[in-house]
DNA sequence: ACTTGACTAATTGTATACGATCAATAGGTT
DNA sequence: AACCTATTGATCGTATACAATTAGTCAAGT
């Protein structure tokens, strides 16, 4: 039986490679499951080749860890992780707000105030829908970024800004957090907007070391991540 | 013709992924190239399969840029790039050498202080040994990542550093840029040693920056990397 | 001269097969 | 029991074959 004619132009590594990451970040896999190749590939009924690739590169942005002939471990993440990766944003997302508020135009600004204002509304929504608003934030941050113009640091500090998604605990996000982040968000637009770097390098810093805070200060739920974790820093390559 | 058994034990796959990235650093392939799998397959005597897997790692790290069906490209480097790169790297490092200063041993100052005698050996004989020289300063640079104990972050920072032996223009170190360079590392390693943050951060910063303008100041042997500049109006240094 | 369109050769994308390698387990020895 | 060693089964690393896609070419039409 050859091809179930996928209508789906995509290469089978990358909807391998989206499935398994959206998998992962939905919780599908926990931390510590083994992912074989073998396993995938009959899951998603392609070849184990593309599995491989896709595998790969969940490897390089740090999702799972290829272990030489035991399959790849689905990362879990340990305080100190968490810090790592929130200390590397908080430095390279200030410089980026420094950069975009020198360079920002005004339909740059326009739109950063969209995006803040959708926020706005959904974060006092009764109901939060976490997943919606933390998309709007991901587009906020995205867009500061890209006006930044350094596209290196933006793809470094996006990814980095995804591999938080492995940490799901939304739940953490209670409504006052929400409404601090939002208003740290506006007042980002308003340094921005003024061009004034200063203010903005230190708003972006402080709101993510308050993102950061909120994460390491409560991380109880996976006792299994921390389980899973080998003493860290210590990939053995031989 | 099937296998000539290599008593090399890594993998075809990693074996391929350096020799490329050798052959590119040295210049042995010029920017613009393009780098088919068939043919690196053939010239290493390996399959498709692991020349695949080097060219992708090779992508993800910048050395290349695979198009679907035209082969795999060799980047080259606009002084936009180049300022990019300095750029994340100024703040990053900058950041480590801030943690190293607060977290140094005995022990890491030591070893950063043999690295940094070495160099300046190096860098006061009358033949410059540039390869050479160049490797001790990645080593330093190394080990101040290294006791910063952000994996991450180094990881980042070192992958940054070495896309820039992409270019090659080592002639463009004279004599005096590598003693002001070396002095450099000497006043990171008193700053170090007597845990002073800020005045780490300093000198990390500027000693980068000062590594960019010496690339910025004088790309001038790529006209291609010229065209492709971008009057990216980025950090003017006043 | 310039565009258009079909054709061809080259290249990648994927599947499959097989041997190599390592983790895990069982069994024997001290 | 604790330790070592041989076996085994699972998993990967690589080679090879084939299908799908596209870049490059060239001739015909405007």
């Amino acid at each position: 039986m050859a091809h179930i004619k996928t209508s789906d132009s995509k290469t089978a590594s990358l909807r391998v490679y989206e499935q398994v990451r959206n998998q992962i970040s939905v919780g599908a896999h926990k931390v510590g499951d083994r992912l074989t190749e073998g396993a995938l590939a009959e899951q998603f009924g392609v070849s184990r080749t593309p599995v491989r690739e896709a595998l790969q590169r969940l490897a390089s942005e740090g999702f799972v860890e290829v272990l030489p002939h035991a399959g790849a471990l689905v990362k879990g993440w340990s305080q100190g992780d968490v810090r790592e990766v929130f200390d590397i944003r908080a430095h390279l997302e200030s410089m980026a707000a420094g950069l975009a508020a020198r360079r920002a135009t005004a339909e740059d600004v326009a739109v950063l105030q969209s995006y803040c204002d959708t926020m706005k509304q959904l974060s006092q929504m009764p109901t939060r829908d976490v997943p919606k608003i933390s998309e709007q934030n991901r587009a906020f941050h995205a867009e500061i970024l890209r006006i930044a113009g350094n596209r290196r640091m933006a793809d470094i500090a996006l990814n980095l800004m995804d591999l938080g998604f492995l940490v799901r605990s939304f739940t953490k996000f209670d409504q006052g957090n929400i409404l601090r982040s939002s208003s740290d968000h506006q007042n980002l637009v308003e340094a921005i907007r003024h061009g004034d770097e200063r203010w903005a390098e230190a708003i972006m810093r402080s709101h993510i070391l308050a993102a950061a805070s909120i994460f390491t200060g409560t991380a109880e739920d996976d006792a299994q991540a921390r389980m899973a974790l080998r003493p860290v820093g210590t990939t053995p390559p031989k």
